[in-house]
DNA sequence: CAGAATCCACAACGATACTG
DNA sequence: CAGTATCGTTGTGGATTCTG
């Protein structure tokens, strides 16, 4: 910590253990994370996700639920997370349409991912808030 | 499952058991998921940290590394990660100036969570591929 | 070396209107 | 009800140039 004001540009640093993390192929393949990551990481999936979670729902009762998301969005999020086999949606031929949206098993073990990021987050938000705070006035 | 193709309106469904996932403020307030997934979601940041994970990195060693990024976006991702207190940042007062990142004990904690998102993403990636390339072919 | 600044391309998102 | 189609806005990321 106290490196005083000398720093030789030769300092391999004492390195304790490199631990590996993900260590996919190298360079860096990113294993499938990111395909994962594109999925959790746009605006809306997430939230359709948990509220899927919850049980079978319909086009009308996921936007009500999600509230704030347009057609167009949760129709675009509902898409993807079919496409990557993460929710099922059945079609009624009934008079007016009816779909409903359902979890898959993939969908669900999905959750348990989602479940551990809401608990870091909740566990650290407070840190996270602090150091954003900190950060900005000190050189906002 | 076997419905038929008799669906009446008001089918409330059995559903068995509503599991709460996440469970914050109603209607949405997503917990500070959006915060961790706003520095998770983006293209970057999880494979710097994950770099970061093995050691100490200078700026350049961290470009290198990470390869395919910017010297622009590197310089984007790795002040939001410093401003959310996941990445520490000593200057050193040397001719050619020199700086060090790595990552604070909350960012090490993060490490956790991106373990088990590469695990998740393994675990997967397969069933993921698969269901794409049946959804692509199905109706491309 | 480490970065700040500028410009630009593109993708994501929101609002609106229309359809089966 | 459950979408599709179109448009305009915003945000994100890449390439390039310049500085201490």
């Amino acid at each position: 910590m106290s490196a005083g004001h000398m720093a030789v540009t030769t300092g391999p640093a004492p390195g304790p253990e490199p631990e590996p993390v993900v260590s996919c192929a190298p360079p860096h393949d990113d294993c499938g994370i990111r395909d994962v990551l594109d999925r959790l990481g746009d605006k809306w999936s997430v939230l359709v996700v948990v509220e899927l979670a919850s049980g079978v729902r319909r086009f009308k009762e996921l936007q009500r639920a999600v509230d704030g998301i347009s057609q167009r969005m949760l129709t675009l999020t509902v898409r993807r997370l079919e496409r990557d086999g993460l929710v099922s949606r059945t079609v009624y031929p009934t008079v007016p349409t009816q779909v409903e949206y359902e979890l898959t098993e993939l969908g669900h073990s999905l959750t348990h991912l989602i479940k551990a990021l809401a608990g870091w987050s909740l566990d650290h938000r407070a840190a996270i808030a602090g150091a954003r705070r900190a950060w900005d006035e000190a050189a906002g």
